[in-house]
DNA sequence: CGGTATCCAAACTGATACTG
DNA sequence: CAGTATCAGTTTGGATACCG
């Protein structure tokens, strides 16, 4: 957990302190489309390793962006969902993907 | 220069391709100001050291985020501003500042 | 299935020294 | 002033093996 003391003055720092990481963007994207399995966030992420999944998700647990629902079945099954905090950052998302379209556009133009 | 076939597919991992780097986001939050020399710009960004900064600014520069112009004096003048694109990513700082300034305000609350 | 633990190679960073 | 070059130290990441 981040505490409100460590977080820098400037609040675009702020939020790149929290999801400046690339992989925790992605998780977020993701997960705007609902609550997901470990497995499925793996596969519709692209390329990333379980170590590097787990560990950006324990991150993003502990900062309030994301929730962890374990079900104690066999086999074992884990759900990640984003807490209104998370969800919240798709302002922030809409405006990466805004800005990605336009600079695409601008490179074949 | 990172060409338009090299691109991800997804726009939100196009801007990531080209911005995930934090230092870059905040070398993008103080040009917005106005053009800057190289030793203001490192001291305004706070702590990053001389070739890390080199090194985003080369790379803004190829990508066409950064305009970089030098000027043949003694002692050297080197000026960074902004290219149309690059200060067409003010939208994606300012939701990232609104975002850090609600954030820090919910953790308060 | 969804992890954790461990090891190792690669990438990044920081400090320092030097230059046009 | 605004770099480039170099090298050591730290971090990061992938691969693998194993567990509840």
């Amino acid at each position: 957990m981040i505490t409100v003391d460590a977080l820098p003055a400037c609040p675009v720092e702020t939020t790149l302190t929290l999801i400046s990481d690339k992989w925790k963007i992605l998780i977020i994207r993701d997960l705007l489309d609902g609550t997901k399995r470990f497995s499925e966030l793996r596969r519709s992420i692209g390329h990333i390793s379980q170590k590097v999944l787990t560990a950006n998700l324990r991150q993003m647990e502990a900062d309030g962006l994301v929730h962890r629902e374990v079900y104690a079945e066999v086999p074992p099954r884990v759900e990640y969902s984003l807490t209104d905090t998370g969800r919240s950052l798709e302002i922030v998302i809409n405006a990466l993907r805004d800005w990605g379209e336009r600079y695409k556009a601008n490179r074949v133009a």
